[in-house]
DNA sequence: AAAAGTACGCACATTGAAGTAACTACCCGA
DNA sequence: TCGGGTAGTTACTTCAATGTGCGTACTTTT
């Protein structure tokens, strides 16, 4: 894993089929887990729920929990390390968006 | 494959285990299938043959054949689609380098 | 003559990410 | 009480990406 590419770092973490849709759902604000799964058409609740788990353990994604006794309330929202990723992501997304096809 | 974010866009083609080692790897410039290998530790033969391949699909990299009669000479680079994302993934590359661990 | 380099192709095995389907447990409104 | 919402867990399966090991064909170097 020790690889002398510094991309693989960031790529690492926001690599893969579900993490960056993630990040550009939580980028506007906290979500609950149900509106996340909302907002990314075919993602599987178990998949969503590993990879938030997981990139709350990379420090990515905070969980904050407000349920009562009464009603479950859990949110989702990303930490500042990740928020330092922006500008990485908003260069691919325009990347992404001048490209045709 | 048709999500809302068009980050997959970008990472459908740099993303993966080799892909962005071999953009770094050519970004300074042509280089030779064995070249390439050296440079990219414990890749094997057939996946950067396979990574290359699909990056020549994807527009990504030109592949110019050189050989002679004589001498085999191949020399793979980034084409001018692939420069475009330069800016992106230099984002990411100072990403991975100032975080630690 | 033998070893090593260049640039592959092909068949097969392995692995890890992702998907499927079921279950828990509690609440709310009609 | 029936359907729907919240937020998951567990067990099992599938599949695409990756890896292994072989062969081709031709070259230069020792």
């Amino acid at each position: 894993m020790t690889t002398p590419f510094p991309v693989n770092k960031a790529l690492d973490i926001i690599g893969g089929k579900w993490r960056p849709q993630v990040y550009c759902t939580l980028e506007t604000g906290p979500r609950r887990f149900s509106e996340i799964q909302r907002a990314i058409p075919d993602v599987s609740r178990k998949v969503l729920t590993d990879q938030l788990r997981e990139l709350e353990q990379l420090g990515m994604v905070r969980r904050d929990d407000y349920s009562t006794d009464k009603q479950l309330h859990v949110e989702y929202s990303l930490t500042e390390e990740a928020f330092s990723l922006q500008p990485a992501m908003k260069a691919l997304c325009s990347w992404g968006e001048t490209r045709d096809e």
